[in-house]
RNA sequence: GGGCGUUUAGCUCAGUUGGUUAGAGCGCCUUCCUCACACGGAGGAGGUCACAGGUUCGAGUCCUGUAACGCCCA
């Protein structure tokens, strides 16, 4: 594909077109294979080695938003500035499956389209639906990436279940299967009964919702047929939020020491009684009175149940006539509700721990579908709602209610389908993440020491913190998930009917075994076998567990088959395959077995990654994880350092959602603002801090006036403008008026920076391109340099080294902020108004500065335009091409031919020779100086044709320095010099201002408006009389001038000396003025 | 309950190891559509740096406590 072509210089237009820029570079970029990355094993081609940053893969549930956009700038940043120094880069790109955000998006979306469920579509067509929805997805984000301009290496992205990812899924399940470190156990899981699977805890929301206390009395089983003891109690009193649960009560628990329990709770609420602020002091008094009160009621009680407990007294479990234990635990506080507790180990997080202390049946009383099984006994098939009303009128029937109360309940809820959520107990695969028995470290211990011994730097480092916080727990990692989306959890198990073990088993299988497996697979069968013995695992029905490695080793799987094992329904959470990202998509555990799949010289070559950018919300889901697998499977770690970056927050402080309405859609941002907008708005705003707010607006369709989004507005369906009137539709439009409304689009104010900013720079582009009429390429002789050049030198020197330093530092904002300073008001409003004159001399003696200029200008903005790209690539992509149609050969000290495109451009070098303080401090002195003439313009209210003349009284020095500058004062604020010295007399009628070391006239005969001085005067008089004063009363503490440092010390009395000087030049002013009004 | 973070101009944010008179963008006011740019130029107003103590010759910056807000974990 040839270079297209930039638009010709003549037709130029004011403002830049950003949709023409992107429309045109990307495919130039993407055809000519920049974005492609190989192996380079031997350093031929890249000396500085590869450079490598995998994608945190968005999930195909729903499109991109800003938060992404914000993760993928700052990837795109970071890869392009590496490109350019002359890494061999890569940035792997790719979506993840997310399993049950993406199945439970298309089961509501097939709910409410077709009043199916899952069920009755079955789980093949299900599957093809979510296949077809990932297909539109990845596709929508894949190209929503490709507008923000990311250079990914197209040709290798990856998608958590592709093939690539699903054999590297494999193998990790079977090493870590045959090393023991996954096991399956009983785990009460968060089971959304809409949905029928477990959720994870990250899957959970809070509700707090209407409730009651019911309390029930069981029966205290008499000891013999004597009746109750005398002064045995003859119920036990319980309290419960969850009444139906009754019917898996597996115990009742006591507090084993009652009194203690009192005294410790008692204690402990003196002590914050005596912390507390008085508005808390009453109600903590009132739960003290309530101890004291428990204390003298019902402690008696409760220490006479401990004591049947411990002598292994029953009570009987009403409805079900169940004899359970009375336990000592605890768990049951004596100084809440009535201080015992039922205990229901399948069904409650708690209770499952008392029931795994006190070895306690765990009866699951639930179907997977939320109704009750069998072993509700009566109450079988009924649902939990039906259940309770069924159970709380026989309880009142047999009058074994005390009393019921209201109450607040926070209520679990799936966040998925928004129904309450279940606790049940499941069988589940496990993750085991502990230290091993021989006490060498385990998965989570690998991890840690990883970041402890910095193999992997995490920038903030405070984000370390909570890396190491949440692995220290190493609590095991449950893997199931009972979905049909995902990795099938490659396992067949024998279940029921026949029961195998043993050996003598073993001889019946081995010779069939032999034929078809490894010799190794065979030993770790044997082992497994002889691990389970007649008492192992779970309830001895499930006994074998055969893991097949290659999901194509259909001889085995068939072999299984026929004897009757089954695989595992369920599939792999989603983070374990999203866990080997950074080594499977590179062909781990390669080599390549299949036509296309990718290189293992790949892994060598670009593994470990460099760095890894994401946000904080998933450091430990996933980052932890990354880390454990790699060491594990690669023996290596993933990446070298993790930079996280802010969460954009809206207006309010929320996080931005979907579900919130307060999404902002990056496309929104680009067609309105531009990609590169976009971009460099999000990295000026990219600080080390935790948040960005961004405050959120809807801009009207109709009349593109913006306004404020507020949390009212931003649920409507449909929203007025306040300003013409119209009606425009949200994404919550459904209804066929509202969606026939033209939509609105949502973006934030904040883009308007990176927009004037790059209209600025395209303006400024423009000005250079336009004279470069008659262009030479050459080098300039040292004494051509004009000031205005060698300031725009060192300062170009200095930008380039510190922009260079905080990009390697992930200082994205004060690179941001950095070029937009030195481009806007050093570049523009200096640099450029002090070379126009030379570049519009076209006499023949104008001749050799013009050349100079022209060479200086474009070198200069050649460096911008390369220090910028990876913050605004199109922008800069455009104007590079025009100057290589204009001045194909640019740069300093040598002229080069400008490359094919910039972002292959070499990154500019800091000249660091060319930092020069001395032009700079001149350089100050003449910028005060302009700035206080035009402030005498302004407030002496001049028209800008007025031609004026100013005096300037300093020392020779200063004189020699600013003489010089002359020309610039004329063209840049209309004025003329016409002294300059320590001994010129000020005109008569003058406008005066007092720098430091200069005083300021400017000839006004004519023009003066006397108040205005006058005011102006008085203002500076009395900004420095206190500060002279504060300074006086300064340098008089003996103990400043004995303590500070020297140098402080003496940069005070300076200070001083001259804002007395000033302040005695106004006073001069001051008194002419009078004499004069 | 534990951890992390934030609190600086009307809004959104900078402010490096404590050291001149605390900065920017937007918004606001005045003025100018002058041949790169009104998405612009020139000028201006606006802050007791959340609060209370402490360390120090000196605190927006360091320490302690308080309050509000946010995020993560339990």
């Amino acid at each position: 594909m040839p270079t297209p072509r930039s638009t010709p210089p003549a037709e130029l237009s004011k403002q830049y077109d950003h949709q023409a820029a992107q429309d045109r570079w990307y495919p130039f970029w993407e055809e000519q294979g920049f974005f492609h990355s190989e192996p380079d094993p031997t350093g031929q081609r890249y000396s500085k080695g590869p450079f490598t940053i995998v994608i945190p893969p968005p999930n195909v549930t729903g499109a991109l938003h800003l938060g992404h956009a914000l993760n993928n700038t700052l990837q795109d940043i970071v890869i392009r500035t590496r490109r350019m120094q002359g890494y061999n880069t890569l940035w792997m790109p790719g979506t993840d499956h997310a399993g049950i955000a993406t199945q439970a998006v298309v089961e509501r979306r097939l709910l409410e389209e077709k009043k199916l469920s899952r069920h009755d579509l079955g789980r093949e067509k299900l599957v093809d639906a979510i296949w077809a929805w990932k297909q539109q997805y990845e596709k929508r984000i894949l190209g929503q990436l490709k507008q923000m301009g990311c250079s990914c290496d197209w040709q290798r992205t990856r998608f958590t279940l592709d093939e690539v990812c699903a054999r590297a899924v494999r193998q990790t399940f079977f090493d870590m299967f045959k090393k023991g470190l996954i096991y399956r156990g009983k785990r009460l899981v968060n089971w959304d009964p809409f949905l029928q699977t477990a959720v994870s805890d990250d899957e959970v929301f809070h509700e707090t919702v209407k409730g009651h206390f019911w309390y029930f009395k069981y029966p205290v089983i008499p000891l013999g047929s004597k009746g109750p003891k005398p002064g045995e109690p003859t119920h036990v009193l319980i309290a419960t939020t969850r009444p139906e649960t009754m019917l898996g009560d597996t115990a009742v628990a006591v507090h084993p020491d009652p009194a203690a329990a009192l005294d410790a709770a008692e204690k402990e609420l003196l002590a914050r009684l005596a912390a507390a602020p008085d508005k808390e002091k009453p109600a903590l008094k009132q739960q003290i009175d309530d101890i004291a009160e428990r204390r003298r009621t019902l402690l008696p009680e409760l220490i006479k149940l401990r004591d049947m407990a411990l002598a292994g007294r029953q009570v009987m479990l009403p409805l079900l006539n169940r004899p359970i234990p009375l336990v000592a635990d605890e768990w049951a506080k004596p100084e809440l509700g009535t201080g015992c507790v039922k205990i229901t180990p399948a069904h409650d997080p708690n209770d499952y721990e008392v029931g795994k202390r006190r070895d306690l049946p765990m009866i699951n009383i639930l179907n997977p579908d939320g109704t009750l099984n069998d072993a509700a006994g009566p109450y079988a098939k009924l649902t939990m709602r039906d259940a309770r009303k069924r159970i709380v009128a026989d309880m009142e029937a047999i009058e074994l209610v005390d009393r019921i109360e209201d109450r607040e309940i926070e209520l679990a809820h799936s966040d998925r389908s928004k129904t309450p959520i279940e606790p049940y107990l499941a069988d589940q695969w496990f993750v085991k993440m502990s230290d091993h028995d021989d006490g060498t470290p385990g998965l989570s211990q690998t991890a840690m020491d990883a970041v402890i011994d910095g193999r992997v730097k995490v920038l903030p480092e405070r984000y370390g913190k909570s890396y190491l916080d949440w692995l220290g727990e190493k609590r095991d990692w449950p893997v199931s998930r009972q979905l049909w989306w995902g990795h099938r959890i490659p396992v067949w198990t024998k279940t029921g009917g026949v029961v195998v073990w043993g050996d003598a088993a073993m001889e019946e299988y081995s010779s069939t075994l032999k034929r078809l497996l490894h010799e190794e697979r065979i030993a770790e069968l044997r082992r497994r076998l002889a691990d389970f013995g007649p008492d192992g695992p779970g309830s001895g029905l499930e006994l074998v567990f055969y893991c097949v490695r290659d999901e194509n080793d259909t001889e085995s799987i068939e072999f299984l088959e026929k004897h009757r094992y089954k695989q595992d329904p369920d599939v792999l959470d989603t983070w374990f395959s999203s866990a080997l990202w950074p080594h499977s998509t590179l062909g781990w555990p390669g080599p390549p077995q299949n036509e296309g799949d990718p290189d293992w010289d790949e892994l060598k070559y670009y593994y470990p990654g460099s760095v890894l950018i994401t946000s904080r919300d998933i450091i430990t889901l996933w980052v932890a994880r990354m880390v454990l697998t790699g060491l594990f499977n690669v023996g290596d770690v993933p990446f070298r350092e993790v930079y996280i970056h802010p969460k954009i927050l809206d207006g309010y402080g929320e996080t931005m959602s979907k579900s919130k309405g307060n999404g902002v859609d990056p496309i929104d941002v680009i067609e309105k603002f531009g990609a590169d907008s976009l971009r460099f708005g999000l990295a000026y705003t990219a600080t080390e801090t935790q948040d960005v707010r961004m405050p959120v607006e809807f801009e009207c369709p109709h009349c593109q006036n913006t306004f404020e989004q507020t949390k009212k507005n931003r649920v409507l369906p449909a929203v007025e403008c306040p300003k013409c009137h119209e009606r425009f539709s949200t994404q919550w439009a459904s209804t066929p008026e509202d969606v026939a409304l033209p939509r609105g689009a949502v973006t934030s104010e904040r883009f308007e920076l990176g927009r004037n900013f790059c209209n600025k720079l395209w303006n400024v582009s423009k000005l250079v391109i336009t004279n470069l009429e008659g262009y030479t390429p050459g080098p300039i002789a040292e004494q051509d340099l004009a000031v205005e050049d060698r300031w725009l030198l060192s300062r170009l020197a200095t930008v380039t080294d510190s922009v260079s330093k905080a990009l390697d530092t992930y200082r994205f904002a004060d690179a941001a902020r950095e070029l937009y300073e030195f481009t806007w008001n050093e570049f523009c409003s200096y640099y450029a108004e002090m070379v126009k004159p030379r570049l519009s001399d076209l006499s023949p003696q104008g001749a050799g500065p013009r050349t100079t200029a022209q060479r200086m200008f474009v070198h200069a903005l050649d460096v911008i335009l390369r220090l910028l790209h990876p913050m605004i690539p199109f922008l800069t992509e455009e104007v590079w091409q025009l100057l290589n149609e204009v001045a194909p050969e640019r740069g300093l000290p040598k002229p080069v031919s400008g490359t094919q495109s910039v972002m292959i451009a070499p990154w500019p070098e800091a000249d660091l020779a060319r930092q020069d303080p001395t032009i700079e401090a001149r350089f100050a002195r003449f910028q005060a100086l302009l700035m206080a003439i035009r402030e005498i313009r302004s407030r002496q209210n001049i028209q800008s044709k007025t031609r004026i003349e100013f005096t300037a009284r300093c020392d020779n020095e200063t004189a020699e320095l600013l003489k010089p500058m002359g020309p610039y004062f004329e063209s840049m604020a209309g004025a003329t010099g016409v002294a300059w010295g320590p001994d010129v007399t000020p005109p008569a009628m003058s406008s005066h201002t007092s720098l430091s070391g200069i005083d300021l006239y400017v000839d006004l005969t004519g023009l003066i408006d006397v108040a205005a001085e006058e005011a102006r005067g008085e203002k500076e008089r009395a900004r420095l009389v206190p500060l002279i004063a504060a300074k006086v009363q300064k340098l008089s503490n003996e103990t400043f001038t004995a303590r500070a440092p020297a140098d402080v010390v003496a940069k005070e009395r300076a200070a001083l000396a001259e804002l007395q000087e000033q302040l005695a030049s106004i006073d001069a002013t001051l008194a002419a003025l009078k004499k004069h009004g």
